[in-house]
DNA sequence: TGTACATCAGTGAACGCGCGTTCACTGATGTAC
DNA sequence: TGTACATCAGTGAACGCGCGTTCACTGATGTAC
C-alpha cells in the first residue's frame, strides 16, 4: 500500500516526463530546459531536483520514452498477415511516426545532443523497434531453406541478434538466418531510417518529387532482397 | 586593384569563416556563436557584425563550405579507374570525411539546427558530392541498352538531375539512365549516407562489430544494384 | 490514540555563466577637387 | 600634391534574455513509541 506521499511522487514524476515531452515536441532535444519544465508545470525551478537528477537525467528519461513509443507503434501497426505486407506496413509506421513527431524522430536518430552523452541504459529500449523488423524478416524466412544465401563476405553480428531474440520472444531465430540474411537485414533496417532521415532532414527536396511513391519503392526492393512474400 | 580596405575586410572576413569553422569542428552546430568568434579573432563581439549579418548567416556560410570542402575531397578522391573502383573509392572516402569531421558531417547531414532555416542558397552547393556519386553511375551506365531496366512503377525527378548534370559538366547524362536507374541511384545515395549516420549518430554500435568490413559489403552491393563493373 | 521526531517537497534567493544584437562613438582609410 | 569631406572598422557599454545548479529554509507528511 503505498503512502500519499509516494503517490504524489511517482504522480510528479510522470508530470515532469510529460511536461519535458510536450517541450521536447516544441523546441526539440537541444532546446529542452529545466526552468521550462519546472515553468509548466507550475512549480520552482530547484523543486524537480527532487525527481530528477540533472537535464541530462530527464533526456535520457525521455529517450526511453520515445523507443518505447516508436515500439509500441510498430508493434501496433503490424497487421499480422503475410511477411511482406507486414513489413510494408510497419515500414510506413516508421515514416509516419517521424511525421508526426519530429523533434523526436531527431532525437532518436538525429545528431547526438550537444553535450550530451547517452547512457548505455538506453541501448536496450533502442532495440524495440528495430526487433519488430527482424522479427518480420526470421518468421518470413523461417521455412527458407538453409545454405541458400550466396557466401558472405563479412560476418555481422549474429550471435548478438541471435541472443537478443531468444530473450525478448522466448524462442530461437530460425535455424535459416544466416550470415548473409542478417547482413542483408542490417542493411536494409539501416536503409529505411536511411530514407526516413533523408527526408526529414530535408535532403530530398529537389531531388524526389512524390517522396511517398519513393519511400514505397525502396522498401518494397528490400522486401524482394529479404525475400518476403 | 583593391584597396587596403578592401584587402583588409575580405581577409578579416575569411579569419571570421575559418574561426567559425574552428569552433564548430569543436563544439558542434547547436553551439557555435558569433562572440567565441569574435573572442578568437581578437576582437570585440560587435565588430563582427560589419561582415556577416547575423549568427544564422555564418551557419549559412559554413554549410556552404562545409559541402564545398566534402565534394572537394570525393572529386579528389575518384580515382578515375573502373566505374566499380571509383564507387568503392568516393564511398569509402564519404565514410572517412565524416569520421574526421563529426561535427561538420551533423551539420550537413544530421537534424537541423534548432531556430535555423536553411535558405534555399545551400541547396545548391550541396549536390556537390551528390554530382560525384551520379557523374560514376552515368558513365558506368554510358554503353548499357536502353530500356533494359525492369519497369518502374514510380517516376522519381529524373528531369531535374538530367538538367543539373548537363549544367554542371556541360554534357547530356547517358541515354540509358532511365527512370530505374535514377531510382536505383537514389536508393544507392540514401543508404550510403544512411549508413554512415548510422555509424556516426551511435546505432551500429552492438549490432555490428566490424563497420567497415559491413559499410564495404553494403556499398559493394549498391555497385551490383547500379550494375557498375 | 497521542505525542516527538525524522523525512521529504517545495520555496526563494543567489551564483556564475553565456548568448545575440543594438547603438552612439572615435579614429583611421579612401576620394574628389 | 594637398586639403576637406565621406566612408567604414572597431570600441565599449548596454539591453534583455535564458540557462543549470546549489543551498539554507519552512511547513507538511510519515513513523516509532
Amino acid at each position: 500500500m503505498p503512502t500519499a506521499r509516494e503517490n504524489a511522487r511517482t504522480e510528479t514524476t510522470a508530470d515532469i516526463v510529460s511536461a519535458g515531452r510536450r517541450h521536447l515536441a516544441d523546441v526539440g532535444p537541444a532546446a529542452l530546459s529545466l526552468r521550462a519544465v519546472a515553468r509548466e508545470i507550475g512549480v520552482v525551478s530547484s523543486a524537480v531536483y527532487r525527481y530528477v537528477a540533472s537535464r541530462d537525467d530527464l533526456l535520457t528519461l525521455l529517450i526511453v520514452q520515445c523507443y518505447d513509443e516508436l515500439g509500441a507503434a510498430l508493434e501496433n501497426a503490424d497487421p499480422q498477415t503475410s511477411p511482406r505486407e507486414r513489413w510494408m506496413e510497419v515500414c510506413r509506421e516508421i515514416r509516419r511516426w517521424a511525421e508526426r513527431h519530429p523533434h523526436e524522430y531527431a532525437l532518436l536518430y538525429g545528431s547526438p545532443v550537444p553535450g550530451y552523452v547517452a547512457p548505455t541504459l538506453t541501448i536496450e529500449p533502442a532495440t524495440r523497434p528495430t526487433l519488430v523488423l527482424i522479427r518480420i524478416v526470421a518468421e518470413g524466412n523461417k521455412d527458407r531453406a538453409a545454405g541458400s544465401s550466396p557466401e558472405s563476405t563479412y560476418t555481422p553480428a549474429r550471435t548478438a541478434i541471435t541472443e537478443l531474440y531468444r530473450e525478448k520472444f522466448g524462442e530461437d531465430i530460425g535455424g535459416a538466418i544466416d550470415d548473409d540474411l542478417v547482413r542483408r537485414t542490417l542493411t536494409a533496417w539501416t536503409t529505411v531510417f536511411g530514407v526516413v532521415s533523408f527526408e526529414r532532414f530535408g535532403h530530398l527536396v529537389g531531388s524526389v518529387d512524390d517522396v511517398e511513391a519513393f519511400y514505397d519503392d525502396v522498401v518494397s526492393g528490400l522486401a524482394d532482397t529479404l525475400e518476403l512474400q
